[in-house]
DNA sequence: CCTTGTCCCGACCGATCGTTCGGTTACTCT
DNA sequence: AGAGTAACCGAACGATCGGTCGGGACAAGG
């Protein structure tokens, strides 16, 4: 077998350090130093696996965004009825936050600074407007109401999912990623399914 | 009368202008550089008005902050059922988020890194105890339903407000603040308010 | 006229930034 | 044992960081 035994960093144990730090003390104000410190290794030595800072959010940001792209290549978002597709995405894009917690925090708090950032930007909004056109169908098909307009409802609600990666911890049995599911599916849907049907 | 115009910076004039780049570029990510160069004066002439970066940022986010915790001390959020002042504390929120846009944006951004920004988290977190105690309350009287753990409802329709400060632009005539207002007290007391009453 | 104070500037400070480089350890394979 | 290489290091690079300093322009008040 060839090396069994693996006590030295790869890219990806690498990242997985890295975005900790990135999170705790944002990405631009966190230092190759802090960075170094964290991982036990000298600045140096980061360079000798990556080919530096931004590389680091770039494979941060990908991994988030495949996770989210990834939902909408499943069968139950893309074959039903509108609003049971919409409710399929929003359950599992509540999944893929919690389970690849930390890379969808930094790829939230990406504010536009470099190419990499500009990049995870584009896509995003790319995500987003495929969610809206959702709602969109759902809507025409008389399953949400009607009495909010579609484009400030895909906001409202966006912006409660992605809020959950200002709280949510995996480890402390605080909340199961269930019981946040569930609870999201039912403020969301209660709030917007049309009560009249 | 004392000094009738005005065409040199004050501390309040500069702070307005530095708000702007600091959302824009992060924080961290801005330099008193940038701040020069947005403002149309040197980088030294800033220390004039300002003792330095940080007092910049506490100065914006205790603009944010007071205006949020006036809220609490309005009439209707301090009188009647717990439910009907949630709903008004709500709908004040959104209205404050969107006239000090710029300010509350910055709150919301704070990572703490120093300790202006420990200081402005640590009254953000007063300020969520007392709605989520606010929503507790409404609990208690029965005016909200049940089945989702309340402490998780407060996060959920804290994340859903706060995240208007990601899209919200007052100029531009897109979605008008009262528009916005009513949606999301629709959004979230159509999904809290219990419906068997 | 001269002072006083506000507002601003260019030049510069030590510190830290992300990154590079030459070299050393330590393990794998033959 | 010896060669090859992956993993790492300390020292240093130019650039930029937040902040300081001494002084100039200009208006108000005497």
């Amino acid at each position: 077998m060839t090396t069994a035994k693996r006590d030295t960093y790869t890219p990806e144990t690498l990242l997985s350090v890295a975005v900790q730090v990135f999170i705790e003390r944002g990405y631009d104000g966190t230092s190759m130093e802090h960075l170094a410190k964290a991982a036990g290794i000298s600045k140096s030595s980061i360079y000798h696996h990556v080919t530096g800072k931004e590389e680091l959010l770039r494979r941060a940001v990908s991994r988030a965004l495949d996770g989210l792209f990834g939902i909408l290549d499943e069968e139950h978002a893309r074959v039903g009825r509108a609003v049971e597709r919409l409710e399929y995405v929003v359950r599992r894009m509540v999944e893929v936050l919690t389970s690849e917690l930390p890379y969808v925090t930094l790829l939230l708090r990406v504010r536009g600074n470099t190419d990499a950032e500009r990049w995870a930007l584009e896509r995003r909004r790319d995500f987003d407007h495929r969610v809206a056109d959702l709602l969109k169908a759902a809507a025409a098909d008389g399953d949400v109401r009607g009495d909010v307009e579609v484009r400030l409802a895909t906001r409202l609600v966006f912006g409660m999912i992605n809020s959950i990666v200002e709280w949510y911890r995996p480890d402390g049995r605080g909340v199961g990623e269930r019981e946040v599911t569930d609870a999201v599916a039912q403020l969301v849907f209660s709030g917007l399914r049309n009560q009249a049907q």
